[in-house]
DNA sequence: AGATTGTTGTTTAGTAACTAAACAACTAAC
DNA sequence: GTTAGTTGTTTAGTTACTAAACAACAATCT
């Protein structure tokens, strides 16, 4: 009975993982493909981006950014400003890459809105409960990431 | 406080995505790919596994199989045999395969004994809330996978 | 028998998503 | 003024695929 959890559980993580792995227009003319989209989403959530803290941000080297950023500028989904640091380059959205970044908030915040309702039905002992499984569960496997 | 769950809920998920993602050796002597591993271990999982199979349980094309399980000939961890059907070779593992399916069962085990310690922790009604909701989101992801 | 269809697995060329390393361009500091 | 430390770029190479053509064989149809 129990391991219906563990299973259950293992199926959102294949599918949450795979829902990303497709290329998607996200309500604009252009083909998206899933690196593309991560960068877009990290500069429309922060402010003054640049190539090294974009790549710090996803954990990829610049070299693999910059080729990453080429490619949207071509699309003309962001564009390069002059930034205040020396040899810094801000990257900002276009409206187009706007019109992406909210296409593709829009499908997760779906997802994360239908999380939340399910939570706030949740009593405060399950809730404490639930934290202290998930905190637990990370811990562990921050522990295994080193492994072997 | 809420989003607390919302949030840890996606630290794991992709921490327990990532964690197939680096090349380790599984205990041999040899260096195993994310996606040789994989095969690896629906081969030891399941009998009389043939390429076209393989490509199924994993959703590839067989031709991807086909390059992988030619990678794993080569580093002797999996041998062809004749198969039962017309023109079906069976894939199983050679006694160095075996070592490294075992050895990535057990990393998978250490992780998943953790998370069943944690999941017999909880009361009756707690796992049923928890089946409950693992249940609607893997609805809602299987909903949403089809969109745009 | 001979041609078509349906399987099996393989090969090839191409793509995405990287990395590592060398590089250029610039500035700050010794 | 040379060295060191940044920034971003480029190149060559790798993994992990796909799509499509292909070969080899068996079963069916005519």
């Amino acid at each position: 009975m129990d391991n219906i959890i563990l299973q259950e559980f293992l199926k959102i993580i294949n599918k949450y993982n795979g829902f990303d792995k497709k290329a998607r227009n996200y309500g604009t003319d252009k083909l998206l493909y899933p690196s593309e989209i991560h960068v877009i989403d990290v500069i429309g959530m922060n402010e003054d981006m640049t190539t090294t803290k974009i790549a710090e941000s996803l954990g990829i080297t610049k070299g693999a950014v910059s080729q990453i950023t080429a490619k949207l500028i071509d699309k003309k989904l962001i564009r390069k400003q002059d930034g205040k640091g020396i040899n810094e380059v801000y990257l900002s959205l276009t409206e187009d890459g706007i019109n992406a970044y909210h296409g593709h908030q829009k499908l997760h915040e779906h997802m994360n809105s239908k999380m939340n309702k399910l939570i706030d039905e949740m009593d405060d002992t399950t809730k404490e409960f639930i934290i202290n499984f998930i905190r637990e569960l990370n811990d562990e496997l921050t522990r295994l990431e080193g492994k072997e």
